[in-house]
DNA sequence: CCCCACCTAC
């Protein structure tokens, strides 16, 4: 072949950029290095760099950037702008900032690009507060945020739940000159969605195409959901129909979308159906949609169908996730048999994900449970690339299991563990100086009363260790975790009676039930009290 | 020529 001849550094930057699977392109990586003439650029290297970062192959970037230097192309901005989106992305934050002060010791000004990255990424892992300084370093640096930007923290900040903040930024952004693109207006109707403020959602939609902007995939994927979340099912069905006369060809994800939604509406049938459209489309399933279908049939117990379809994800060579793995631990903690206990059970070690394994090998816990808090530790440590709300997920349903079984310690060392791998960085919060928010509501009823109980005998060591006590916990309990609707709860009458039992001064305000105010003399007085260590044993 | 944002699994 001649190809080494003809072809540049420049061509075959283009080339590169096109293969997606990093083994191939690092294979054409190497063969054009070896080819006479031919010498690779900043371009080509920043390139390899963000492929292999895509796949978290950090042992194999750290060797190109060896060779990077040793060929005398100096990393720049984009380069290292890359490797901190691709540690951020597998949250390895620490190492993000690794190489976001080592850009700056090499004499590299990070760029609206850099602080764009650090503040998504910290956001997404939970670190809002991080997020918001990068946000104030950018500022601070001469950077004003672009449209971009914006929306980064736009997104970001609806996201962690301050709607009336991103809302804020948004007219501040069409203030400034910045103008409004389909993404910032998607990113505000998502969340609008999640807010479950639908009507909202539905009328930004309009506005957007007022707007002069035509949806896109993403756009009909979000006001689908909408749709659906609403009830309104046939609607959904029918933006798929004006979505395939636009032109746009349905992929697996639209596909699962509506199984999703026919599922969460309970309609067995439809989600079936239209997971097997997708088959027929000639699509794969992926693990996600295959989880939804799952879901749908674990809720009315259909077992035997569960098991076919984790046969059937196991034949497609799909890895069923922490997500499947939850979903079947959930169904076995509130299995009315034990026959069908057992038929989970059976299912959990059919995924073959670590999860089980790691549940399986729970110790008993010892005299202060710091053996289940390292278990439980490492376990999370191994997951860490998964994002935050999976871990989540599992972590909840594996409390909400413990709990259920009668295995308080555990369940507590479990949620004390993962307090401190901030997978919960909402759940404690102090509002102002001395008064807290104890948040329970996207908790399972289990979880709730075990980290409202942990957290009330944290606060009371504190108070020991410092001999200041808080002066008001609010304790949010919502409308529990799998509730759609508003008003009954499950988690908020648990909450209740756990907080009687045990004589907590509290009282609700405003007419909202949903949040136990304690506060003052009366409440340090009962911090004092010793059960308060033992109330998650109850 | 190379970098950053939105949707999808509870």
């Amino acid at each position: 072949m001649k190809l080494g001849c003809s072809l540049d550094v420049y061509q075959a930057n283009q080339v590169l950029k096109q293969l997606q699977d990093f083994n191939v392109a690092l294979g054409f990586f190497y063969w054009l290095k070896r080819q006479p003439g031919f010498k690779h650029d900043g371009h080509t290297y920043t390139t390899m760099v963000g492929i292999l970062g895509r796949s978290r192959q950090f042992g194999a970037i750290n060797k190109l950037l060896d060779q990077m230097v040793g060929d005398g192309c100096q990393p720049n901005i984009v380069t290292y702008n890359r490797l901190i989106h691709s540690y951020g992305r597998a949250n390895y934050l620490k190492e993000a900032m690794g190489v976001f002060n080592q850009m700056q010791n090499m004499g590299c000004k990070p760029d609206r690009v850099t602080f764009c990255t650090l503040i998504d990424i910290h956001a997404k892992a939970g670190f809002l507060d991080v997020a918001i300084d990068m946000y104030q370093r950018m500022q601070k640096a001469g950077l004003s945020p672009d449209t971009f930007t914006y929306s980064v923290i736009i997104n970001c900040l609806g996201k962690a739940g301050h709607l009336a903040a991103a809302h804020k930024l948004f007219y501040e952004m069409v203030n400034q000159g910045c103008v409004p693109n389909l993404v910032t207006f998607n990113i505000m109707i998502a969340l609008q969605a999640k807010a479950r403020n639908y009507q909202g959602a539905l009328q930004l939609y309009r506005d957007m195409q007022s707007a002069g902007f035509e949806p896109d995939k993403v756009t009909y994927s979000i006001v689908m959901e909408v749709l659906g979340h609403s009830g309104f099912l046939d609607e959904a069905e029918a933006v798929f129909v004006e979505m395939k006369r636009k032109n746009w060809v349905p992929d697996e994800p639209v596909y699962g979308l509506l199984v999703d939604l026919w599922g969460k509406a309970s309609n067995v049938e439809k989600a079936w159906q239209w997971y097997n459209a997708m088959l027929d489309a000639g699509l794969r399933p992926n693990v996600p949609t295959c989880n939804s279908l799952l879901s749908a049939f674990l809720r009315v117990h259909r077992l035997d169908d569960a098991y076919n379809l984790l046969h059937g994800m196991l034949g497609f060579g799909l890895n069923p996730s922490l997500q499947t793995y939850t979903l079947l631990l959930s169904c076995c903690t509130d299995a009315q048999t034990s026959s069908n206990m057992s038929f989970c059970g059976k299912l959990m070690t059919l995924t073959g994900h670590p999860a089980h394994v790691f549940l399986l090998t729970m110790p008993t816990p010892g005299t202060d449970g710091q053996n289940v808090r390292d278990h439980v530790s490492k376990f999370l440590d191994k997951m860490h690339s998964e994002d935050r709300e999976s871990k989540r997920g599992l972590v909840d349903a594996v409390i909400d299991f413990f709990h259920k079984a009668g295995l308080k310690e555990e369940a507590g060392s479990v949620w004390e563990a993962a307090a401190q791998k901030n997978v919960y960085p909402d759940a404690v919060t102090e509002k102002s100086s001395r008064y807290w928010l104890v948040n329970l509501h996207v908790m399972s009823e289990g979880t709730a009363v075990t980290a409202l109980s942990r957290s009330l005998a944290w606060f009371r060591r504190q108070m020991l260790i410092s001999g200041i006590g808080p002066s008001r916990i609010d304790i949010i309990t919502g409308w529990g975790r799998r509730s759609r609707v508003t008003g009954a709860s499950m988690v908020r009458q648990a909450v209740q009676e756990l907080l009687e039992m045990f004589c907590f001064p509290f009282f609700t305000e405003n007419g909202n039930t949903g949040c136990f105010v304690g506060c003052g003399e009366p409440l340090n007085r009962w911090l004092l009290q010793s059960y308060v260590e033992r109330m998650h044993l109850l």
